[in-house]
DNA sequence: GATTTTTGGATTGGATACAATATCCGAAAA
DNA sequence: TTTTCGGATATTGTATCCAATCCAAAAATC
């Protein structure tokens, strides 16, 4: 299989991960010239990255103004995290039965290497990369190709506020629990249980990150 | 508002009608040259069109090779509308409690409006649009945008199959049918039947097309 | 003769320079 | 104070290159 990444994938790569880690605040602009200086491409490239990081919904183009990150409302992000509920215990619940030991195993493999990297201390910046990865690890055995390719959609959509949320409120301890939970209820087979878990892993990032947001909006 | 459309734009717009209406077969390349000519452009209004038609999920880039149009397998297709149902129910239960009479009405002239089109004869290419448009019109109070988004995408991807049923199977009447007792339903607040009804409406499109493929394949 | 290697078009990916538009902003005019 | 009218700036689009890659056919090897 090609792995060959174009300049523009490189660029959207580095960019989306610069924009979710909170480089540039919400509507910002995105100059295509200054972007091309920072990647020593040309503005082709550029335009073709802030083009896929717009069908993303980290960007939005308004035409003769530019590119400028997006900023989701509250309003918006609650409505994301209702849908990451609605489409993840739909995915869980066809994913269980389907668990094969070795899913299991890969799971807590993924568990159990972002113990380790939180004990040694750092790295933040990569939880959302090991959580992504630990729920894609669940939910694989699901054979839903496109409604994954859907979940992954809203994760990367709302990963920003995910992460601030992660830093803010230092909440990494429990939802690491959760996470060791939901492995259990899984390898138990059981499946309404552990999506009641799920949805409330959820729905307490959402009202963490609204409440976050809150506060940032009356001290501003 | 600015209406402002670019270059880009037009050239996607145009590409994507032509694509749901079956111009190309699935697995067909789009040569970015052959198309700057026929769009009277130059290539990179159509890479970026081809783009953002890679992003709505008609189109499929292979590095250095080019553009493909996708094509669904029978399993994707039955994924996509699973992934409707589940969708769509849910912004219907939010909807209906907050339609006013300005939205039902929006809804019935709709209809009526293809109920027209549909005995002058003519124009199954708009069906599709009307079709959009009535359940669009049905959601709308919702009031869940993020969502309505994603049921957009959801209809854009499977859309060539949508119209290619309804060529081939001539369950328009039938579908015209639906659409009316779902308003019926939606007027009398009836949830639960207006998203029984939906379901199976979605559901049974489903089934046809999956028919209609299947036929196709063994044909071939 | 069959398989591998070479080779050469064809096409995409990308760079550069330049022309055209549209938007924004400040100054002049009403 | 409000409106109008340019420029300055940035984006959008074009034209023309070149390099990297793929693909298929021809050539070379076994």
């Amino acid at each position: 299989m090609a792995t060959f990444k174009t300049r523009a994938q490189h660029v959207a790569d580095d960019l989306r991960e610069r924009i979710l880690g909170g480089e540039f605040k919400g509507g910002s602009q995105l100059r295509q010239d200054a972007l091309a200086r920072d990647y020593d491409v040309s503005r082709i490239p550029v335009r073709e990255a802030l083009l896929t990081l717009e069908s993303e919904g980290l960007v939005e183009f308004h035409a003769h103004r530019g590119a400028f990150t997006t900023e989701l409302s509250v309003a918006a992000i609650r409505e994301l995290f209702d849908l990451r509920i609605l489409l993840e215990t739909y995915v869980l619940r066809y994913a269980i039965p389907n668990l094969t030991a070795a899913d299991l195993d890969r799971a807590e493999g993924i568990l159990r290497q972002y113990d380790a990297a939180l004990d040694s201390g750092s790295q933040i910046d990569n939880w959302s990369d090991y959580n992504c990865a630990f729920h894609h690890a669940l939910y694989a055995s699901s054979a839903l190709p496109e409604t994954l390719a859907m979940v992954g959609q809203l994760n990367t959509k709302a990963g920003r506020y995910i992460r601030m949320q992660l830093l803010y409120t230092r909440e990494i301890e429990k939802a690491e629990q959760e996470h060791r939970e939901l492995l259990q209820l899984a390898r138990q087979g059981n499946i309404d249980q552990a999506c009641q878990l799920l949805e409330t892993h959820i729905k307490d990032a959402a009202e963490g990150i609204a409440a976050v947001l809150d506060k940032s909006l009356r001290s501003a």
